[in-house]
DNA sequence: ATTATATATATCATTCTGATATATATACGC
DNA sequence: GCGTATATATATCAGAATGATATATATAAT
């Protein structure tokens, strides 16, 4: 999916500054998608020239402006378009997979040349990561006003099931199996 | 993780051309990490020029030659320092999540704007590959030869178990929870 | 009083990918 | 037997994305 087609997206829900798109990058979504703000800005700056969205300054005395982005008619049909073709080439594609880079897992992958201590430093430190972001997917109180927009969607609710059952499932399965990592050949 | 340390590391199980080195990021290891030719290639030269790795060339006729690379003793003890300082920083950084891109979570957030049946399609087709994902981290039959080493390290049944278990618990998800995804707002 | 963190945008060198070029062998359908 | 697709094998490079840095201030914590 083209970062245009994203940023669109997430405007959908609501005006938003290039700052709270990243915001949105950082919570709950952080697990599935991310964009730096090397690439939010000059997409946005890139979406107003084209009238994709609409840009209103706000000042704040000495603070740069905050640049709120409101999604037009031209870019909502923009977004429905580009996305009716992603998911055509996503099925087409028969590449269904997606695209991890998991520094955990080559960690996992060399632990015959880590020291057994390390390793289980390791092993620690991911599953209190993995406790806590259960919480944060499992967490039904008020988020900032932001991220309340994407927490209300109702496909967000199915995510957050989802994500939920793996990181217990993952909790488990290490929890019961670690001790299969410590015979080495070191 | 630097590539340095993943070609070294892969080359740690025993010695390989850059093409097997590929191959052994489109198996199983592609649903954790991957690195392109563009990656691969220089790695390889630059490795080979500090003395990290040695290179015979094997012709093949009209083909190119194959450049099979075999780690030094230098190319070993680089690639234990180095992922020994990888797991502490790991372990200091606080950042212990995987870097994700998933086009199907995208297209799950937005499918609101999707009519039902291509909603529909893409989640078959999501099935249908985890599925075949699932057989390929169960199979135990033979592999080819390049892949055998990593197939027989430790930390891959490990890694082999977890990734069924969570594949398993995510199609359960997804088949009792995906008429959640029809209510549409369109 | 000082340090760290949060708000807010912008830019850019470095890095990585994905595509392309080159060359051949083999398998497959028709 | 003939064209097509796929696999083997390396190399390069344009274009895209990241991560760091610059700039500026308010606020919270120590």
């Amino acid at each position: 999916m083209q970062k245009e087609t994203l940023c669109l997206g997430l405007l959908s829900l609501g005006p938003r500054s290039g700052y709270e798109i990243k915001q949105m990058f950082e919570g709950p979504l952080s697990d599935f998608y991310s964009l730096s703000f090397g690439t939010i800005y000059p997409t946005l700056n890139s979406l107003q020239a084209d009238k994709y969205v609409s840009c209103k300054q706000h000042s704040q005395s000495k603070k740069p402006d905050k640049k709120v982005y409101t999604i037009t008619k031209k870019g909502m049909d923009l977004m429905k378009d580009n996305l009716l073709s992603d998911a055509s080439s996503y099925i087409r594609s028969g590449n269904f997979g997606d695209q991890i880079k998991s520094e955990f897992f080559l960690l996992l992958l060399f632990s015959k040349y880590l020291p057994n201590e390390t390793m289980n430093t390791v092993l620690n430190e991911r599953v209190l990561y993995l406790k806590q972001k259960l919480e944060q997917f499992k967490y039904d109180g008020p988020v900032p006003g932001n991220l309340d927009a994407i927490r209300n969607e109702k496909s967000v609710s199915f995510i957050r099931g989802l994500a939920s059952t793996l990181i217990e499932t993952g909790l488990n399965y290490i929890e019961k199996n670690r001790h299969l990592l410590k015979e080495k050949t070191k």
